[in-house]
DNA sequence: ATAGGGTTAG
């Protein structure tokens, strides 16, 4: 205003383009205060508002007010005229303040609207909009793009990063995704970084982490300058294979990018290291941050926790606080896990109100569910099935999951039955529901039970994912499924573990065939579980490997019980450190010992 | 003038 007042003053016309710029000005620095008063002075000198200036005040109080209803206000009485660019901005005020509904529905009425026509940023803005929208934002997603097909609206790269990213948030699969690629490639739109970045982020958010690389490739092959967010998905699709080598490569290279003091690729960095099984680099990198925020805390008490840490990971978190950092829900999670993971019960519960009490965190079911895991593990099945009771929302399959986990090792067949129940209840076509159970069954000598399960799976459709492990020798990966003769070295890895089998009985080891799921003799049983692919990546670790040097594998399910047993002897024969990572944790196997404590 | 890609859990 003391702008207006001196210009004013020393007889310098005041006129629309002023009140613009000023007006711009307020609405940068947020200041809604200054800004109406630019405006009413402009409306009392009898000044009409032109749709310049309209929209530039809709802009405003877009940003600066605390209700979006007041920006409705403003478009809905004080533009004289609106043209795409207030409908744009009203669609991206109603995303900003978390409404996507009525951001989608915004721009379904501007389709009704003569003599306006979306252009590309509008829909890049409903889109954004519908990623936010809960449940049926991918509904109203496909609506929009629906409509960009039918109007003949080309999208340029950005709406297409737009689509993706819309796509990838609200949780639709990899098959489109792939047109989306073939499509990019195909047409003569030129890749850039966000596009090319969308991708990646969509591929490794869906699991398929290799054809995140392809596209991380392609991009280099282009001479895309990559950024710290490409680097940031590409770590996560990395983390996810379990890629040690290619990560360390990725690492090299954000440090030639500059980009080794980010804190997020920081953040990403000890993510990546942890899951690959390299708990040392992980520290590494977390020990030289120069600062740490709450992310770099929770991601590292998590690697702790899942290496089987449980108490250096809560001596972590008692640093974190000490340091002034304050833990968010994700870091209870990773808390209380590591509780559950080192059979820590009543740290656990002590912790699990410390989280409400002390920093105001309500938990969600999530949260339950780690309690039902620590519980449960600990074989307390009966305040397990309590804490269920007392949750004050609706059980998730993640409970119902860690109650089955629990009734599987302590053998309750009831139990089990009735949270089997309940999950299937909300996942029908979930084939680890009807796993757990046979395994409760074979453990009981329950017979006819899986036989019924097994036909019970065959009506619904339901296939089990075949168990799988890999490992990485000289960077390169090699798979392995239960009894495979596919790979090139067969002889010799079937050799040694014949080999490495007589040791292990000599040094007392007995199979486990608690859980092998056919009615068989024990002697048909050992010969079911002796050829796992745990087994046998380990055996291709052993011959492939320097003596001495730790093997790293990977199993996309849980560790079978009788190749943790069979592990741990293998670990003291050889001398071998060995880490396998799970789907659910790490176990580090050394001299005969495994770091989880029998606990998974 | 309105504007794209993002780390942590299960």
């Amino acid at each position: 205003m003391s702008v207006i007042h001196k210009m004013e003053e020393q007889g310098i016309p005041v006129v629309h383009s002023t009140y613009a710029k000023l007006l711009r000005r307020c609405s940068e620095m947020r200041d809604l205060v200054e800004g109406k008063q630019v405006y009413s002075h402009m409306v009392q000198r009898g000044l009409q508002p032109n749709i310049f200036i309209g929209n530039v005040l809709l802009d405003m109080f877009v940003n600066s007010s605390a209700s979006v209803e007041d920006a409705r206000e403003v478009f809905d009485n004080k533009l004289v005229e609106k043209d795409v660019v207030s409908w744009s901005t009203m669609i991206t005020g109603y995303a900003k303040h978390g409404h996507g509904k009525e951001a989608f529905e915004l721009f379904c009425c501007m389709l009704q609207q003569e003599g306006v026509k979306p252009n590309t940023i509008t829909y890049m803005s409903v889109l954004k909009a519908c990623s936010i929208i809960i449940p049926n934002g991918l509904e109203c997603g496909e609506h929009v793009h629906a409509h960009i097909i039918e109007s003949g609206f080309e999208p340029d790269v950005r709406v297409w990063t737009s689509l993706i990213s819309m796509y990838t948030r609200c949780g639709r699969t990899l098959e489109w995704g792939r047109e989306v690629h073939a499509h990019i490639v195909n047409s003569r739109l030129k890749w850039d970084v966000c596009v090319g970045t969308a991708l990646i982020s969509m591929y490794a958010k869906c699991g398929a982490s290799e054809d995140a690389f392809k596209v991380y490739r392609e991009l280099q092959q282009e001479g895309v300058g990559l950024n710290r967010v490409t680097y940031i998905c590409i770590l996560k699709a990395c983390a996810n294979l379990t890629a040690l080598a290619e990560g360390r490569q990725l690492n090299l290279n954000i440090i030639e990018a500059g980009l080794g003091a980010d804190i997020w690729i920081q953040n990403a960095l000890i993510d990546m290291y942890a899951k690959c099984g390299s708990f040392v680099d992980a520290r590494k990198v977390f020990d030289t941050m120069a600062q740490r925020d709450v992310v770099s805390w929770t991601v590292m008490i998590d690697a702790l926790s899942q290496h089987g840490c449980g108490e250096e990971a809560l001596e972590l978190f008692g640093q974190m606080k000490e340091e002034g950092v304050q833990p968010d829900a994700i870091t209870f999670i990773g808390v209380l896990s590591a509780c559950s993971h080192a059979g820590l019960v009543n740290e656990g519960l002590g912790y699990f109100s410390s989280m409400f009490q002390d920093h105001g965190i309500m938990p969600t079911s999530t949260h339950y569910g780690c309690m039902v895991d620590l519980l449960g593990r600990a074989g307390r099945l009966r305040e397990a099935e309590e804490c269920i009771k007392k949750m004050p929302n609706e059980a998730n399959p993640s409970i119902w999951a860690a109650l089955l986990g629990a009734c599987r090792v302590y053998c309750n067949v009831k139990l089990a039955e009735s949270a089997a129940t309940h999950w299937l209840k909300l996942e029908p076509k979930n084939a680890a529901v009807y796993v757990l159970l046979s395994h409760v069954y074979a453990a009981a000598g329950m017979w006819d039970s899986i036989v019924e399960i097994r036909k019970l799976m065959e009506e619904r459709g339901v296939q089990k994912e075949p168990g799988r492990c890999w490992i990485e020798v000289e960077g390169k990966m090699h798979t392995f499924v239960a009894d495979d003769r596919t790979h090139l070295q067969v002889e010799q890895i079937y050799a040694e573990l014949e080999t490495l089998s007589v040791q292990m009985k000599e040094a007392g080891y007995v199979p486990d065939t608690r859980f092998v799921v056919h009615d068989l003799d024990e002697q048909q049983k050992e010969r079911a579980v002796c050829y796992h692919s745990e087994k046998l990546a380990i055996a291709y670790g052993i011959i492939s490997t320097a003596p001495g040097t730790q093997i790293r594998i990977f199993k996309n399910l849980r560790i079978c019980s009788d190749c943790h047993t069979a592990t741990k002897f293998i670990s003291k024969i050889t001398g071998r450190e060995i880490v396998a990572r799970d789907g659910n944790r790490f176990h580090h196997f050394n001299n005969g010992e495994c770091s989880c404590g029998e606990y998974w």
